[in-house]
DNA sequence: TCTGGGGTCCTTGTCCTG
DNA sequence: TCTGCAGGACAAGGACCC
């Protein structure tokens, strides 16, 4: 699901392994393993007769993007992020399913348990990639990397039914890269004295961080390889991008990555968005939908544990601009009617009249719940909240996420893109 | 083609405080 | 008391990733 697919492979592929034979891979103990079409292989493995059809999973209304295409699918210029329209247009014959993601997590869980039998190193970027640090495992395990990468692939493929590509590599970034050249089904050893000689002849978009943007503004210095940038002064670079994407991109492109392999970050916050099927100009439609989404918001932190100290809604209008407004709480909060109050505040007061596209909710400043400075004497309404929210957080383990829902939302629902709609649990 | 949803990180501007 | 400055917190937006 990256986006590695356009990179130049042929003068590569001396560092691809073939016939159980690779690079020198001494010191790469990076491993980034990442699947291949990992959605849409999930559902073609409970249902084989696709295998040999093109598979589209995505969001199936009339502004619904495709998640994931299977290379069939992908043969007649399907893509990531592609307005599933669009994918119709380019291949009728092809099964459009949506998104599953009880099944995906499921394989994904087994996944990373393979990983981590072999190292507690895992680094989870997504569902369907990770990063392995196996520097610590090699003489336990008496294996070199690259072995380690040839018999993380046959598991997964033999207890899940879907293939993975690995890159093996000194750095991440250049462990990531190399997975990705690898596709599908491959793996890549990038040998640690040969990073530079693997990076110079790859376009500037190889770079993580540059997008499109960033890429016109290279462009326009001339810059379109990874070699231009790795030459180019690093105080030209900062001009032209500001201090930290150039020191970025400036180390990157010089094969220089010190990001080490994290078994456990905290995440920075946690959020909800719709897109609507019909833009929608009634603030009371809004309302409704803002509740929803706190609702979603709160009840993620409290399975977490965790508060937010500031509440932002974002808005997006028919035009397509978005706006964000935001507001920093004086007690950080986990209760659904407070992060509603916040948004439905934020709705009121900062967002002008307009047809709106998408509405979200995001909660951030997150710390856990004893750490937050929690109100010492809770008042009797925000007992009263606290305790209808644990309720209901306990029907919904019970009978599933549609089993408890406010009052004003047991009304008819405006019609949504629901790309990725994650689905009842029952 | 016409652009989902869940995130992270960075930059810039404003306000407040010492 | 006023002014200028620096630093921190906060807010908003942009770019990027999967």
């Amino acid at each position: 699901m990256g986006r590695s697919g356009d990179l130049p492979r042929r003068s590569l592929e001396r560092f691809l392994a073939r016939d159980g034979r690779w690079p020198d891979d001494t010191g790469c103990t990076v491993l980034h393993v990442d699947m291949d079409a990992f959605f849409a292989s999930v559902e073609i493995r409970s249902r084989p007769e696709l295998r040999e059809l093109p598979v589209v999973v995505g969001g199936t209304g009339g502004r619904g993007v495709v998640s994931s295409a299977n290379y069939i699918a992908r043969g007649y210029g399907i893509r990531s992020a592609m307005p599933t329209a669009h994918a119709r247009k380019l291949c009728p014959r092809a099964v459009f399913l949506p998104p599953n993601f009880t099944a995906y997590q499921e394989v994904s869980a087994g996944m990373m348990r393979i990983f981590r039998e072999l190292t507690p190193l895992v680094e989870p970027l997504s569902l369907d990639e990770a990063f392995l640090d196996v520097g610590g495992a090699l003489r336990r395990l008496r294996r070199t990397p690259a072995q380690l990468g040839a018999e993380i692939r046959a598991a997964v493929l033999a207890e899940h039914g879907v293939t993975c590509s690995v890159g093996v590599a000194a750095t991440k970034f250049v462990a990531k890269l190399a997975s990705g050249m690898c596709k599908p089904d491959g793996m890549m050893v990038v040998p640690a004295g040969e990073i530079l000689s693997f990076l110079s002849p790859l376009p500037v978009s190889a770079l993580w961080g540059v997008g499109a943007r960033t890429g016109e503004k290279l462009a326009q210095l001339g810059l379109t390889k990874v070699a231009d940038v790795a030459r180019t002064p690093l105080p030209r670079l900062r001009r032209l991008l500001g201090n930290a994407t150039a020191e970025h991109l400036h180390a990157l492109a010089n094969g220089v990555d010190g990001r080490r392999v994290v078994a456990e970050t905290a995440e920075k916050s946690v959020g909800a968005e719709e897109t609507f099927e019909v833009d929608q100009t009634d603030r009371e439609v809004l309302r409704r939908e803002l509740l929803r989404l706190s609702e979603r918001t709160a009840a993620a932190l409290r399975s977490r544990d965790l508060r937010a100290r500031t509440i932002s809604i974002k808005v997006r209008f028919a035009d397509f601009t978005t706006i964000t407004r935001s507001r920093t709480l004086q007690v950080p909060t986990n209760l659904t009617q407070e992060v509603y109050r916040t948004a439905a505040t934020l709705l009121a007061d900062q967002v002008p009249p307009g047809a709106v596209r998408l509405i979200g909710v995001r909660a951030e400043q997150l710390g856990e719940g004893d750490s937050m400075g929690e109100q010492l004497t809770l008042d009797a309404p925000e007992r009263g909240w606290r305790e209808a929210d644990e309720a209901a957080d306990q029907a919904r383990t019970k009978f599933g996420t549609a089993a408890i829902r406010p009052a004003s939302l047991l009304t008819a629902r405006p019609g949504r893109a629901g790309a990725t709609e994650p689905r009842p649990d029952r």
